[in-house]
DNA sequence: TTGTAGGCGTTATCAA
DNA sequence: TTGATAACGCCTACAA
């Protein structure tokens, strides 16, 4: 028996509290979670023999087996955690989510889909699990929970059965976007995408990598601007970093002027900022020599990218939605998927293409 | 009865599939968690017999009452999630933790210093609490732990009874700092402080609020340059963003040039970085007319902050060894607090004052 | 207002 | 290799 077991082995129970102050144990429990009548004085002369016996308060444990449920949500992400929260939208997306599930008692478990099995998805003590752009394990991630009868809401995932999504007009804000460039007279447009699945390996978009590509939200933003400009080309990164787009810029820029495109899609607005970053570095003034364009409408250190062009979307908004959702769904309550919708933002790193028309 | 409570209800148990299997209970616990012997034959069975039920293994709930372990291990912060996450070197320490809890089956619960009495640390089903950078209600979070018998692992607080801290080398290394501009001939110093608490509201330094401050390391920080120049001033912020930065220089620097610190010191680089784009904005070049310094060796977007003067701190690695005494306090195996030091980074925003000795 | 009884779903111990 | 038994610590009808 380890130290910590001894000593858990010798923390007072509500029984042994109830025996000191010579009432039962319903009793005792009733002084401390307030759930009926109790008199004053026996209520006071509980929580004086537990404040003696160093009691403090009913196990959560115990509490979660008896009342079936944890108060807790899991929040899976996909990669690690100073992966996925080096990009504010999914900082913001999960503060709206503790947001609401926080008031109402539930707290915040960080899972990430790790290989053997979702092991932390099986065996931790959840109420109902949150998917933040899940893709690789999605299927397998989903089927853990449905199993276990929890519910799942995903965010900007594909649809499924029994998950309810909380979107984002991903196709038709890209499309906006892809518009503006083309109306600025713009013809050779490039995009750097977000990581694509199943691997995060930065490299061109090819035909392959897209059609093996997992990740609802970066296929549909190049879905969007492939409507508007058909068989765009670009390059797939390993995540929304600025350093990836920086290594994407260097990719599709450091080209001979022929080769460059006139304007960049970037799938996120800390790509884009790599991307003006790389065109500094190669002397190539924005929006005069290349106009860039991001995504999500987060707030950029980097003062080049300061007023970028971009869509703005309601991360905050969509983490409280799924925060309300699972709620919902907890209590029992029916609810629905639903797509937020995101807005232009037209910035200073669009222009018209030195020469219109190449 | 809602209807999740029904579906909940009506999921199988153990006991029910160990019915359908024609074995007790407790081989078929066995034939789930591979702790005994078990014929391959009945294992199959047993696991043929949940499939058909549709039963998701051992529910988490009852297994951590048996056990006494739940596999959660609560990171508490103080501020909102956002506001924490922004600042990277608490993700990065947020990271080293779960990279050594993960492995062990040890996930992490998000845990905010709320108002109404630590309640989520209360009634959570915790194995053991990590304290991020608290301060305000640091006392009472810990005696709500320590009362639950809960090992407690804080990062860079005061020293607490019963409280294993993970430290770093604050004071010696803003002297480090501090000496390095006073090399360089700098005799105006100002500091840009982290929030102080109790308040977060940006605001000179004053003894008063240096006297009522709560953060730890604002606190050692600011001594270790004093310990240079007594008695130095400065800004207090709301906290380690950029913004604050920005805001804080302006104070500092929009003045006439005879007040005007040659040098400022930067409790963290993104407030370094706030500062540098503060001077950029009233055209003060950096470090020709002011030197600044930072602290903590991340990489920073802006450009013009690029190659900070700073100290490094091992923050990963701090989180690791949080993560690492807690699973030895866990395992009852004895534990000790530990300093991690700091590593000057000579970068580009120092140099001698304009003109020296003024 | 308080007490009694039973069980939440597992797993550890021991005996067979 | 398997099974019976007894907790783990609490909560909630229901009865008193």
């Amino acid at each position: 028996m380890s130290r910590a077991e001894k000593a858990a082995a010798e923390r007072p129970t509500l029984a042994a509290v109830a025996r000191g102050a010579g009432v039962s144990a319903s009793t005792a429990s009733l002084a401390f979670s307030g759930a009926g009548p109790v008199s004053p004085a026996t209520r006071e002369r509980v929580l004086a023999v537990a404040e003696e016996l160093g009691y403090g308060g009913p196990d959560p444990r115990a509490r979660s087996l008896r009342r079936g449920r944890s108060g807790i949500v899991g929040a899976v992400i996909e990669s690690s955690l100073s992966d996925a929260f080096r990009d504010p939208v999914n900082v913001a997306m999960l503060d709206g989510l503790a947001d609401v599930t926080g008031p109402a008692d539930n707290s915040l478990l960080l899972l990430t889909e790790t290989t053997p099995a979702q092991s932390r998805l099986i065996d931790a003590p959840l109420d109902a699990v949150v998917l933040f752009g899940c893709s690789l394990r999605l299927d397998e991630s989903v089927a853990v929970v449905r199993r276990r009868g929890m519910p799942v809401v995903s965010i900007e995932a594909r649809p499924m059965d029994g998950v309810l999504d909380i979107g984002l007009d991903n196709v038709e804000a890209s499309r906006t976007l892809a518009r503006h460039l083309r109306e600025l007279g713009h013809r050779r447009v490039a995009v750097v995408a977000l990581e694509l699945g199943p691997t995060r390996e930065l490299g061109r978009i090819t035909d392959e990598r897209v059609a093996a590509g997992t990740t609802h939200t970066a296929l549909q933003r190049l879905a969007g601007v492939r409507e508007v400009f058909p068989g765009a080309g670009g390059v797939v990164t390993a995540g929304s970093w600025t350093s990836e787009g920086h290594r994407a810029g260097m990719l599709l820029l450091d080209v001979p002027p022929a080769d460059r495109p006139t304007a960049i899609v970037a799938q996120s607005d800390l790509l884009a900022s790599g991307v003006i970053a790389a065109a500094a570095e190669l002397g190539l003034a924005v929006p005069a020599e290349l106009s860039v364009v991001g995504f999500d409408g987060i707030r950029l250190d980097d003062p080049r990218a300061a007023d970028l062009t971009t869509m703005r979307q309601p991360a905050v908004e969509k983490g409280r939605a799924a925060g309300r959702a699972l709620l919902d769904l907890l209590a029992g309550v029916p609810a629905e998927s639903q797509t937020f919708t995101s807005v232009f933002h037209p910035g200073c790193t669009t222009a018209p293409p030195r020469e219109a028309g190449v």
